[in-house]
DNA sequence: CTGTTTTCGGATAGTATATGTCCTTAATTC
DNA sequence: GAATTAAGGACATATACTATCCGAAAACAG
């Protein structure tokens, strides 16, 4: 169970985005710079925050992504579940059915007991993520990154931002 | 992010075992026919659960597997991760020192702000799964497998346990 | 002792998913 | 009109998952 690269891109992004001044855009080639990534992929990554309407764009030079809404009003779980899906980790297939002590046709009440238990687990994952907001992730790294690194970072963005 | 089909298979062969008398053994073939898997497949899965010593296993005609321990001894989180492995979904790999405003030969002193977090969102995940015990789950199917099936389905076992 | 059954490990093949690149299109800016 | 951008399709590669097969060693029955 491995979530894919592309999660821990869109995060650094979308907190790169979040310090970005209103109405200014950042392109996908500034942020796979910034962080070492091929544009080209990473610009899948992004297209998917763009599908589940995270970020606006714009096209054209002085174009590319911002974030659609401040960053206290969205949550790592939105963010994970743009590019990874909202699918479960577990999925039962239900394997008790094959019991050759069944009845031909039977046909259980419930889930599967261990689905449960396991679901259970998946959204105790989600919670966690839902409860961290983006503005959160922010705070944090502001206090945490050296001063220095932290402005010249921004000045290094905003020369490129649309 | 997506389980091991394993993950399933074994849950439900621990049930089974669990339900299994003092001193005796269950096959893979017993436990694939049971469950409709695939037996060599299945084998797999159960030599991980021998290794991470949640089993035992006696060769030959009347050999198998039993569980190491009482169930209730047993949680969740022990029988995924033999089979899922012990690694984080989350794996950082630190983009943040490809920041080409950082100074060379900078080194970070806390672990990534990104990784933190959802570190955080997988220790929840197993949490919840070291909190189920594997009594807990036979419990449950105890309860709401009707009573006949839950009754023969172990007279089908113990007819095959060596 | 011989043959059968079992676990266990290695080898191998097929399938699905993740990763990465390339190209075209349409919109935007200058 | 030329350059730049997001978006999306096509394609190639890499990695992991699923599945099967085989041989070895151990245990058991006759």
């Amino acid at each position: 169970m491995i979530l894919k690269s592309q999660v821990e891109w869109v995060l650094h992004c979308c907190a790169i985005l979040a310090g970005l001044p209103e109405g200014r855009y950042l392109s996908t080639k500034a942020l796979a710079e910034l962080h070492g990534l091929p544009k080209e992929y990473l610009s899948k990554a992004l297209q998917s925050l763009s599908q589940a309407s995270l970020v606006e764009t714009t096209l054209g030079p002085s174009g590319g992504y911002r974030l659609a809404r401040a960053p206290s009003d969205i949550n790592f779980l939105e963010i994970v579940e743009a590019v990874e899906g909202k699918a479960r980790s577990f999925t039962c297939t239900n394997i008790r059915e094959n019991n050759p002590c069944r009845p031909a046709g039977y046909c259980d009440s419930k889930p599967c007991a261990v689905a449960r238990i396991m679901w259970e687990a998946d959204e105790a994952w989600r919670d966690t993520l839902r409860r961290v907001r983006l503005s959160d992730l922010v705070g944090t790294l502001s206090e945490e990154v050296p001063a220095d690194i932290w402005r010249s970072t921004f000045e290094w963005v905003l020369k490129r931002a649309g």
